[in-house]
DNA sequence: ATTATGACCGAAG
DNA sequence: GCTTCGGCCATAA
């Protein structure tokens, strides 16, 4: 089981309407601090239907970085329905996944 | 082993 | 509200 693998596993479970910031994945996997990290195996990953990475958003409320841009990804979320403005989450706390 | 890179984070100006 | 900076960690070269 490889970093990868781990956040994987993790994230596809986050249901519909639902957000994680890539800190909490870190933290998720008893590596705080290591928020960097997943985003950047995020980055390497494309696989749309089974894991859902547009679902994961930086801690000040920002859709964040995302291989198709930033913009598709706020779209995406917006057809979950999670609202967005000025690009920032409304209620963030609200739809965070808690683990 | 050392260096560079990136979908980050939090504090500071 | 914004930009900058230092620190963080897994990968790739």
């Amino acid at each position: 089981m490889n970093f990868r693998d781990e956040i994987f596993n993790l994230i596809k479970k986050i249901p519909v309407g639902k957000v994680a910031t890539y800190g909490a994945i870190a933290r998720a996997l008893s590596k705080p601090g290591a928020a960097r990290a997943v985003g950047n195996a995020l980055n390497k990953n494309r696989d749309f239907v089974k894991i859902p990475c547009h679902r994961i958003v930086r801690s000040d409320g920002i859709a964040g970085g995302y291989v198709l841009r930033e913009k598709k990804k706020t779209e995406k979320l917006r057809r979950e329905g999670v609202r967005i403005e000025k690009g920032k989450i409304v209620d963030f706390e609200k739809y965070i996944y808690k683990f």
